[in-house]
DNA sequence: CATGAATGAGTGTTCATTCAT
DNA sequence: TATGAATGAACACTCATTCAT
């Protein structure tokens, strides 16, 4: 019998110790040995799990925003229009350590994906995903009459704007960017869509 | 002195042929070859005007930065508060190829400053410049009775999350960050500032 | 004993696995895992099996000319001099496809003997059983009175030169070295060797 | 100034190394690693002078190939027809240390060609060129009258053939097969061409 | 000053081998 | 017996850096 091993928890595993490596040293850092090392592991076995860096360096952004859409939907359960709106921004923002790690695996990918086509071509169709998600609650919200004249496309772009913005903030001058300052500009853009 | 000229001349060319080849091929590419090759020169020479790659890359970084400086200052000049604000933030945001550029280099080294502690260093005061410079025409215009009550700590901070989501938009989603766009995200901030 | 023939049938297919790899994949790219991916097994078994990969390779081509030898020995059977040469002959040249693989292995591991010592001694001792039947039915030939004044060491060296020169031509230039035209050089060969 | 290299005679002097590693260690252990180190040099200067590994062993096949149609050249200076093709035949076969390396580094390359089919292809093209060499010798025989009743296409391949074949035994068997045996061999051949 | 050849450490990746299951 | 996960060394190749010219 084989030696009996969970895959997709040894996966995750890899993907987890990539993330605490890009975090720490930086991604021009992220090594697959640096990878190994913090995964108490070996370099040749990154091979049995990724086909090959780019595979590895890809899965963990994916990995990052599965995990933050997943926390989107439950946070969003049973609500709708602005208030699901509220909720859903605030899992995106940087607002403890593990959204601090993804807001610096996030920004640490937008270097690469310049010089990386494929990289940035996921980035592109996961950047998709989190505008339609916005864009389906504004509309909810103005069926339920919460918004004033506000243009929504233009109100879904402030939105990827600000988490963006908040984002690059947070990760490189973490000491100016409290999660009380996160959330008060946050409410500052909702209330600028509500009606007059 | 005319060698002195010509050695900052020089020293500028190579800075320049470090942008392209950032924004181009990303700065993981970056290498000192590709940067003489792309200069029209040799790799050694590059040792002659720099100390080692961190210290071209952080020049490429300080140079855009005293460049977008030069330029805020000039289209400042004889104007105040949030006149002056306004254009100071036109020169910011990425509006044109020139300043699309900037914006590619500029995001380029937040990945990088993760793991370069240095960076992070030059990141921080270079910042800290821009935000000393907001802050001032904000006082500006607060002494000249053009703002509501608003907090300009607060207020400093939304103008460069303003900036940084929109550099990092349009680096990553060319198409969808429109100058206009942009200008109108600006403004809807700055009609916020105002009194009701 | 039927766990003694399930081992030697799994040993052969293994081995025949080997053969299809280097001759489809070159012997370089001969690896434990090809080799157990194309024998339908895995990595490991092949530990039981054979003690290294040097083992693996050197019991493929022994095998390669132990089947040769099995075919000569039937073609022989009932013949001597000329005419049993002429067939062992014929079952030593590439005239149809399974012949051709095996011309395809052996080709393989002459440019691996320059750098294996173990691998050349095998060559030789294998090389010299071949030379040996050539040998004797050229000695049958003799005491019948169907050779000419040929030196009997030279026209067996005839016979292996032409027999590689052959399958090296053969292997490298399939298109060019039709089966006729190889039993064209044997039979030119093997007039020659006939009283005038 | 730059420091002055020769460049082709560098270029020759890490083929010359390649050869020799070929030769003693066989070419699955032709590592640059070991190049280099017989060309006392280091792994990374390789890159300066070919592309990359293939590059560099089939830059060794050619060179070897190109010495040796040059001493053919200049054999068959003023010689046409059976006295030039017996000087260039003496010239393709492995008489002495320096064509046993020649024969040892294409036998090498046999092996490899199965696998990798642009060392295939430039083996075609090399051997095409000797083939039109020898047939163009053969032809100058049949207008001077010096041959029998011979096949051009057949008597070409028998001496391909021949070459081979006695790469193949001397790299494998050398102390079987003195340089006058190969002169032996190559004139039985030669002389079956003459007219009876 | 400027060049580009040279170095050697570091990269991603492959692979034979081992071993717990 | 059989598996395939795991290891670690070796591979080809890249690159920042140095230095003789």
């Amino acid at each position: 019998m084989p030696k009996i091993v969970d895959w997709d928890a040894r996966r995750d595993e890899i993907l987890g110790a990539t993330w605490r490596v890009i975090a720490r040293d930086g991604i021009a850092n992220a090594t697959i040995r640096a990878i190994a090392r913090e995964a108490d592991s070996s370099p040749g076995i990154l091979a049995h799990y990724f086909a090959d860096k780019a595979d590895i360096l890809g899965s963990a952004l994916v990995m990052s925003h599965r995990r933050v859409g997943a926390r989107m939907d439950a946070a969003a359960e049973g609500l709708s229009g602005l208030a699901a709106l509220r909720v859903v921004m605030l899992e995106a923002l940087p607002l403890d350590e593990r959204r601090d790690l993804e807001a610096q695996i996030e920004i640490s990918f937008w270097g690469r994906a310049l010089g990386a086509s494929e990289l940035r071509d996921l980035q592109h169709s996961e950047f998709d995903r989190l505008c339609g998600r916005l864009h389906r609650h504004l509309e909810e919200a103005r069926e339920r009459g919460e918004l004033g004249p506000v243009d929504l496309g233009l109100a879904t772009h402030q939105l990827v704007v600000l988490i963006d913005g908040l984002s690059a903030q947070r990760v490189l001058y973490p000491d100016r960017v409290t999660p009380q300052r996160q959330v008060e500009m946050l409410d500052a853009l909702l209330a600028s869509f509500r009606p007059a």
